[in-house]
DNA sequence: CCAAACAATGCACTTCCATTGCAGGTTTAT
DNA sequence: ATAAACCTGCAATGGAAGTGCATTGTTTGG
């Protein structure tokens, strides 16, 4: 685990972010956890820890270009890693997300790209979110 | 405006909702904004009537069919009127939202249809939001 | 028309989540 | 070593959404 430990160091440290304890401990559980997460998801999975500095690492990380918010409908807002190489702060975040109505989960589905819109004449745009819903693979096994 | 009166209280019949005093005033305030509105809003524009109330016509109107409600990423509830013929209670709205960075306000643009997602095997969609961003056609004539 | 039944409204209270101020504590640079 | 910059913990605040209940208004069957 010390190669892992080190190279979600870098990622900090590349970032600008200082790689205190807390802030690894949060990276490393952004890391594991496959969908987004809520601030009360990691305020569960870390009971020893204070609210607020989990809200604070958090805006820390999406300043930084380290997660991304996800806004999937379901009033709380969700965040998940960003891919490496993505420039999200800078500029936008073009795959789209999917919300599975079964499991309640929300995840990236990087690979899937959001298409070109054509918009109406005047409109110019700047960036694009789009929330997909329905079912996901694995409750579709089920 | 008798006329107009009349059509919307036929609408708000049609609908199944019974058309009283605040519902009317609610269904005409929005019927005149082209911009979809927060409780906050009409809550301003009637200032003696109670927000409950508001709160309970808006939840009425979604639930009938008569609004439709629009998350456009700034965290509060917006609401827009759905088209004649519209059946998004059934049926999902597969139109796409335009929030202007400029003037802040969000709009349906609802020539503007949602394209088709390929998704990745094993998923299935029931429903889509697609929300872009950028410079309404007003804010760009100025 | 009247009374019972039903629906809408007003008011108070609650909950949930996001956000801020400030007082330590810790790290970094000089 | 010292000061500055930064991070953390705790308390308090604020905004928005939602609920319980009493009151008022509307419908409808007799
Ligand atoms: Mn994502
Ligand atoms: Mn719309
Ligand atoms: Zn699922
Ligand atoms: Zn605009």
């Amino acid at each position: 685990m010390r190669i892992n430990y080190e190279s979600n160091r870098k990622i900090l440290e590349e970032k600008q972010v200082r790689p205190t304890a807390m802030r690894m401990l949060i990276f490393k559980f952004l890391a594991q956890k496959q969908m987004a997460v809520t601030l009360a998801d990691i305020e569960t999975a870390f009971e020893k820890s204070e609210r607020t500095t989990i809200y604070r690492t958090i805006k820390t990380f999406e300043e930084s270009g380290i997660v991304h918010l996800i806004e999937d409908g379901s009033g709380v807002a969700k965040y998940a890693l960003c891919e490496a190489g993505c420039n999200c702060e800078l500029d936008s975040d073009l795959h789209l997300h999917f919300h599975c109505e079964t499991c309640k989960e929300t995840q990236c589905l990087t690979e899937t790209k959001i298409p070109h819109i054509n918009l109406p004449p005047g409109f110019t745009a700047t960036d694009a979110s789009l929330v997909v819903k329905g079912t996901c693979d694995k409750c579709n096994k089920k």
